[in-house]
DNA sequence: GTACGTTACGAACAGCGTTCGTGACAAACA
DNA sequence: TGTTTGTCACGAACGCTGTTCGTAACGTAC
């Protein structure tokens, strides 16, 4: 009675691919992108991969570790371009929409972004790219290495908007909180409240880029 | 052998004030200072309160809302001055460090706000004091209200970075997995990994608010 | 044919957020 | 003063979580 039980369990799996680092983030991102990124635990994970959740503690250093992989992931979808010194503001805004836009395909991993920021070999890569075009830009390198700071700030905080915007549809929701104020106690807010809730997450955030080039190329000058 | 018990039940607790948001919340912030935000459970918090964590939930709508209050709360620690005019940029770099200071003060905090951003009556006030701090600067009111975004996320930002900064002491660890990449794939990196991990908390923060205010201003301008 | 190292499994543990039935209290009423 | 009523607090219990670890099967080398 024991052959047939071995038999069948070999037969459950016929063709099961064998588990590894690579499946495991695969099944991870399938389900952040249909279920959200509370949906990514460890069981839900093992269930999709047909395996009991302790078997991904082998390839994955805990949810963590997952989650740093995803990102990993996330970020080395990123394409990068030989820095050409001639049109370098160009490619930065580029760049930056790309990875921009990485976030926004894998809503949750924005978040994960911001509190543990990612030294990977694809977040490497991309620092140095930036950091390149920035140099290319004529920028003071201590000025331009920390500018790659506040850029990638910029993303993942418009990345994260972006996200509770789609979630929460918070556009005319706050523009109705915005003019429902006492107007004695907040006039400016209820006087432009167009202003503060004006522009979709693309426009916000190439605002948002523009005026950090300025200000780099103005303080540079001065 | 009713009554016995009931007379301790009312003896255990002679003078225990009452349940409220208030307490409910400052329980909370205590939790949070000493021992993160990972350790602010209902349960814990209702263990400092000694009651059971069922009771939380008639102050505060479950721990989200726990965490949206506890925001609140600390957003309105940061005093907000009049404006004036002829000190506009000094009077935002101070209200942006309070802010900032706020955070630091304590830590996860930031990190809540990055993906809920609060629309409270004291986020509200702060939101018109910048607002009104960037018109008197002159700044052209679409982009001023733009830029109180943009400003928030620079806070959050930095706030989170100091939080793991304190935590796990990048500061060394960094520069050495910058210096230690290999030099023919990553020249600026290694070339500028000083400059990379340049400059305390405060320092970049200062950095980032001077290039957005200079980029607000050089953009104007145009 | 046998022994071995590697890999997979899933039961089990401690802890979580949340719900809800039970019971104690204080105030209002008869 | 006795009774009712409404408010509030409690904590057991549910279903879930991440993680550990003993057990068992596998493919391979001897």
């Amino acid at each position: 009675m024991n052959a047939p039980q071995r038999q069948r369990s070999t037969r459950d799996r016929p063709a099961k691919a064998p588990l590894s680092e690579n499946a495991v983030v695969d099944a991870a991102l399938a389900i952040l992108k249909t279920d959200g990124l509370d949906a990514v635990t460890m069981r839900r994970v093992a269930t999709a991969l047909d395996t009991g959740p302790g078997s991904l503690y082998v390839y994955v250093n805990g949810r963590e570790g997952l989650l740093q992989a995803m990102q990993d992931r996330v970020i080395a979808t990123v394409d990068l371009d030989p820095v050409d010194p001639t049109q370098w503001r160009t490619q930065l805004h580029s760049l930056l929409a790309r990875m921009h836009g990485a976030f926004v395909a894998h809503p949750g991993i924005a978040a994960t972004a911001m509190t543990t920021p990612p030294r990977t070999e694809a977040a490497l890569r991309l620092l140095e790219n930036m950091l390149g075009i920035l140099l290319a830009g004529g920028i003071d390198p201590q000025r331009a290495a920390w500018a790659t700071d506040v850029l990638a700030a910029l993303v993942t905080h418009a990345a994260v908007e972006d996200d509770v915007r789609r979630t929460d549809d918070v556009g005319g929701e706050l523009h109705k909180t915005f003019t429902g104020l006492p107007a004695d106690r907040f006039p400016l807010i209820t006087t432009h409240a167009a202003q503060l809730v004006a522009g979709d997450g693309e426009q916000r955030f190439r605002f948002a880029v523009d005026v950090v080039l300025d200000g780099l190329l103005a303080g540079s000058a001065a």
